[in-house]
DNA sequence: ACAGCAGTTTAGACAAAGTCTATATTAATG
DNA sequence: CATTAATATAGACTTTGTCTAAACTGCTGT
């Protein structure tokens, strides 16, 4: 479990509102979790989560993480991105982008939507819909 | 470990030389493993092909088969694909194309280059160059 | 108030993918 | 054939994540 600082968080009854608004009921776990998400747009690990979390007070499970992570994925509050095989960043921005990804550093950052442009589109297979388009650029450090 | 059939493998001959070619000693399980992934183009787990090779008479050992996958990748005679949490795909197909995932399914499946296109391209931070770019169209079964 | 109840949280056992280490085997070299 | 370098192997170990059964929380109706 990651020690990261805990960083300006967002105002609880905003986050709480989030909650509602997507059918979720705002315990005091939920919302912790939602204030360290919404604090700004991130891509963060569950065990990251886990660390913000439990630098202070308040304590909450590796199941309530997992759970609550999973959750709000599913209620599209936060989405999965999957570009390390080891683990899942859940990232707070929600708006349609895409990443870099350095396999050097693990570091993950975003594309803005606008600047990659899908110019042209694969027939699905028969009986699927699309569910959404990611789009990795894989980057090397540069080593000269 | 599943359970698959050995299907048709390719010529021995034939992948000791690929092997040579990218400086690789043709080994008796590195050419097992590679008979197994050069008889089509398809998406193994390292599971899968353990569970082929193991088939057979001939034993292949989990490190093995982990060491050898890596190194194929790492010398450019497979692809690592990134779209299921839980596993890596090993592509025997290294020709530039994409993928759909079926999320549904765990199915994955192969878009001809052509068939996507970008039209712009973003801007690389500063002292990194691109390794390639995946594009994965994430499907979910239609259900009605 | 309070019993009952659904929803949630929790500790810790468990599972699956993958890595590591120390030893054994094999292959190449002189 | 003897020596050495490269590989392969068993199995312990790590990490990420899931599952289960028990405890807790906060309402609801009386
Ligand atoms: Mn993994
Ligand atoms: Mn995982
Ligand atoms: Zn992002
Ligand atoms: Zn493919």
């Amino acid at each position: 479990m990651e020690n990261i600082l805990k960083t300006q968080a967002v105002a609880k009854p905003e986050v709480i509102n989030m909650l509602k608004q997507k059918g979720i009921s705002p315990t005091q776990q939920r919302v912790e979790i939602a204030q360290i998400l919404f604090s700004k747009p991130q891509h963060l690990s569950a065990d990251q989560v886990m660390g913000i979390v439990n630098n202070g007070e308040q304590r909450v499970s590796k199941a309530t993480v997992y759970n609550t992570l999973g959750l709000f994925a599913n209620k599209g509050l936060v989405r999965e991105v999957i570009v390390d095989p080891t683990k899942i960043f859940y990232d707070s921005n929600i708006q349609s982008h895409h990443h870099f990804y350095n396999v050097d550093s693990g570091e993950l950052t975003d594309i803005h939507a606008h600047t990659v442009q899908l110019n042209s589109y694969p027939e699905l297979p028969e009986g699927t819909e699309a569910d959404g388009v990611d789009i990795v650029v894989r980057l090397r450090n540069k080593k000269d």
